[in-house]
DNA sequence: AGCACGCCGACT
DNA sequence: GTCGGCGTGCTC
């Protein structure tokens, strides 16, 4: 038979990425728009009945599924600008990997969530009675009565653990029996708000009390326009500031969906410090990579306080120079004013940050400012991986053993790990820095993957501080004993020459955990599997996974009985005890309880930094590198807390914890001193944090995790099942590890697969979970896995998958 | 998001 | 049989 001719070739068609939690969809290319058309080309399609938006991910000549008509793309989207190419590859890459939708992924990377519940709906009182809410409709109703300002669809898919699909049909149903109605969220303004001074203030009309506004007013350049989203900077309700202004003749709104002028940078540009010897010789290496413009990933190990920051500031200076771009990706937290200041004095309005303290429109406009070029600085937490940067030279992960960087909904991508790919596919210079890093960073450094820079010494020739551990087993206690003897004395010599020290505890509230001690009743919460932690001063027991709180009860809740113990301590407890044995100390605490905000933070750290108060008492957030040169004593209360927590890293991230504590000890000119109270003082993350040496706990910790076939020996993932009815959760929990160790078995994958089981946290916010753990020999067995196990939620269940997981709970 | 379809138990 | 109620699959 003679070979068939060559088919007729057939005109091009689009392959676009949606922002619909769909996979790629094939369009037809109108003939006006042939030459347009191009991967990372923004266009509007069709899509059922409907129009959406999505961008050109590759061009095709592939004939369509059979079955499947394909219809034309509407035209181009002329109100975005496009994506870089290979910023769409790596959405692909991790769609891919982390087994979800494309579409999933391009929801998470653009600016402004469409997804994020601009719908919300609110209970209809009275409740209408031409209907019976059915069984199905009750389950929702019952959730919405505990929203009574709205909730979002969402709301009820978590709530009631139902897949999203059945949650909105529900919802859609209540809508059309008058139950519930709907409400849309006030949709973002389109357009860029700048201003403009239209007259200089004559005297007195910017009386005392409109400090913010004169203040404001002197961020306004005499010529030019300065984008008003750029003075939030300023004050943080700068809007109205500026409708004042207005108002007063001072100055004028120029509304317009393109920038005029630049962001004006106010601040003074530094000269940059000297490096030191160290740091001259990790720049020198930086350098030569970037130079030669191939892909490599650095692992920069670097002690708290030496200079991690001079870096990289240098280093994205070189990549400037080259005319490529940065991206720098900091932990939420880390990212403060000072930090963005430092970056904006060496670069000004080169830099574009994008946090989630910024409303959407600001989000959007930054997001903007790097899509047109002109910013070609991207500072940020996570989703600022996705910032639309073209030629990448440097991408930075600070403090890259930090959990944050990893997502905790769909999609639970990893940011610190594609910003490895990112950089891979940009050929660019990868630095993760951290003073502990990440076992499977560390790992990869080990077996040559990444290379290990150090900088052993802190900035300054200043020492690292002395770290003791206490046994609290042995030593005496003082007053209530949340204080042992040494930890006192040294608190007392540390006020009285009028130094600073740092409270650390992992646990907010008074007492974790009320008991009656002639029955045993504990106090749980009635929708979570934890205990109620009792929070004194709030007078109230409150659950901290699901904010379910009742108020502090003084009987037993079974026998009557009023010897009601708390067990355990907390932050406030310690507060309370540091008053108690010391009389009036100056405090600032912080935790959740406190700290609402991002400004709430930022000023509690303002006032410690100035001295206002002596001893800052606080859970994680002390941790975090914020830098107090008048601290000269860090108190760590109970270290064990985080050891007993029952998940495979809870010494890694014990040993983080305490270095990262300590790091905050002895960053002026006076040494610092750190002291560990613990139960477990021959435990080799608490010996190792206290000699400052990683290499011993990381051998040891390897050691570990190599015996128990845990990561970087083994590849995860989590499978979990949430209903609010406990059989159904195991039912559908029964039927998908069913269908993995079929697979598994008929494909020889040679994954472990365990499960199900409860999950440790067994039930939250009345939503029941059973979960599945994978744990693969390679990273190629789990694929086969995750498609089996995502193909088809079962019934009445929401299934999600997390690859990669960092928590277990 | 919006629609078509199929299943199931209740009712004519 | 048929209908309302409900869950699921598909969208190029």
């Amino acid at each position: 038979m003679p070979a068939p001719p060559e088919a007729p070739s057939t005109p091009p068609r689009a392959r676009v990425i949606l922002n619909e939690p769909l996979g790629l969809l094939d369009y037809l290319i109108p003939e006006p728009l042939l030459a347009s058309v191009l991967p990372g080309v923004p266009v509007r399609v069709p899509l059922g009945k409907r129009q959406t938006f999505g961008y050109v991910a590759a061009l095709t000549c592939e004939p369509p599924p059979t079955g499947v008509t394909l219809k034309a793309i509407t035209a181009l989207d002329g109100d975005r600008p496009p994506l870089p190419p290979s910023l769409i590859e790596l959405l692909l890459f991790a769609a891919d990997y982390y087994a979800v939708l494309p579409g999933e992924m391009l929801g998470a990377a653009l600016p402004v969530n469409a997804r994020a519940g601009l719908k919300r709906f609110r209970l209809v009182t009275p409740a209408p009675t031409d209907h019976d809410p059915t069984p199905a409709d009750a389950e929702v109703l019952a959730v919405a009565a505990r929203f009574p300002k709205g909730f979002s669809a969402v709301a009820v898919e978590k709530a009631v653990g139902l897949p999203r699909r059945v949650a909105d049909g529900r919802l859609k149903r209540l809508v059309q029996k008058g139950f519930i109605e709907e409400h849309r969220e006030r949709g973002l303004a389109r357009e860029v708000v700048s201003v403009r001074r239209t007259a200089l203030p004559a005297e007195g009309v910017l009386s005392a009390k409109r400090k913010t506004a004169a203040r404001l007013l002197e961020r306004i350049p005499t010529e030019g326009t300065v984008l008003a989203s750029s003075l939030v900077e300023f004050a943080r309700d700068a809007y109205k500031h500026l409708k004042t202004l207005e108002e007063l003749g001072l100055i004028e709104r120029v509304a317009q969906t393109q920038r005029l002028a630049p962001y004006v940078m106010p601040t003074v540009l530094e000269t940059p410090p000297m490096p030191n010897d160290d740091q001259v010789k990790v720049l020198a290496t930086l350098s030569r990579a970037l130079e030669r413009q191939r892909f490599m990933t650095y692992l920069l190990y670097g002690v708290t306080g030496s200079g991690k920051t001079e870096i990289y500031l240098r280093l994205i200076a070189e990549a400037l120079a080259q005319g490529r771009t940065a991206l720098v990706l900091v932990p939420e937290i880390a990212l403060t004013p000072q930090l963005g200041a430092r970056f904006r004095a060496r670069f000004g309005n080169k830099v574009a940050t994008f946090h989630s303290g910024l409303t959407p429109a600001e989000r959007r406009d930054e997001w903007e400012r790097v899509a047109s070029g002109e910013a070609v600085i991207g500072l940020g937490a996570r989703s600022a991986l996705f910032l639309p940067l073209t030629n990448v030279g440097v991408v930075i992960v600070d403090e890259e053993h930090e959990s944050s960087f990893k997502q905790d909904e769909t999609p639970r991508y990893h940011a610190r790990d594609l910003a490895v790919v990112r950089g891979m596919r940009e050929q660019a210079v990868v630095v993760l820095g951290s003073a502990t890093p990440s076992l499977e960073s560390s790992a990869n450094a080990t077996q040559g993957r990444y290379q290990r820079l150090e900088l052993p010494r802190r900035v300054a020739n200043r020492p690292l501080p002395t770290v003791e551990v206490i046994d609290l087993a042995r030593s005496e206690r003082l007053g209530e004993g949340v204080f042992t003897r040494p930890l006192a004395e040294a608190l007392d010599r540390t006020l009285k020459s009028g130094e600073q020290a740092v409270l650390f505890l992992n646990r907010r509230g008074f007492a974790p955990y009320i008991y009656c001690r002639d029955c045993g009743h504990t106090f749980r919460c009635p929708d979570c599997d934890v205990t109620l932690t009792l929070h004194l001063k709030r007078g109230v027991l409150l659950c901290h996974y699901c904010a379910f709180q009742e108020p502090a009860p003084d009987v037993c809740g079974k026998c009557l009985s009023h010897k009601l113990a708390g067990s355990g301590l907390g932050t406030e407890k310690v507060e309370d005890e540091l008053l108690a044995l010391f009389g009036p100390v100056t405090t600032v605490r912080l935790d959740r309880d406190v700290i609402h905000n991002r400004r709430d933070l930022e000023r509690a750290l303002e006032r410690f930094y100035r001295r206002e108060a002596q001893v800052l008492i606080g859970t994680q957030m002390v941790t975090k590198g914020h830098d107090f040169p008048g601290v000269t004593l860090v108190g760590v209360v109970a270290a064990d807390a985080s050891l007993n927590f029952p998940d495979f890293r809870a010494a890694e991230r014990t040993f983080q914890l305490l270095s990262q504590v300590a790091g905050r000890a002895g960053r002026g000119d006076i040494p610092g001193k750190v002291l560990i109270q613990t139960y477990e003082v021959e435990h080799y993350a608490i010996r190792a944090a206290a000699a400052h040496d990683f290499d011993t706990f990381l051998s040891h910790e390897l050691n570990s995790r190599r015996e128990l076939n845990y990561p970087p020996f083994s590849h995860l993932a989590l499978v979990r099942l949430e209903s609010r009815d406990e059989a159904r959760a195991l039912t559908a929990a029964e039927e998908v590890v069913e269908r993995l160790r079929r697979t598994n078995a008929e494909l020889r994958l040679g994954a472990q697969i365990l499960g199900p089981a409860p999950a440790p946290l067994s039930r939250l916010k009345g939503v029941w979970r059973m979960q599945i753990l994978i744990k693969a020999p390679k990273r190629s067995a789990l694929r086969p896995l995750f498609t089996v196990a995502v193909q088809r939620t079962p019934a009445q269940a929401r299934l999600i998958l997390d690859v990669d997981p960092l928590s277990m709970l």
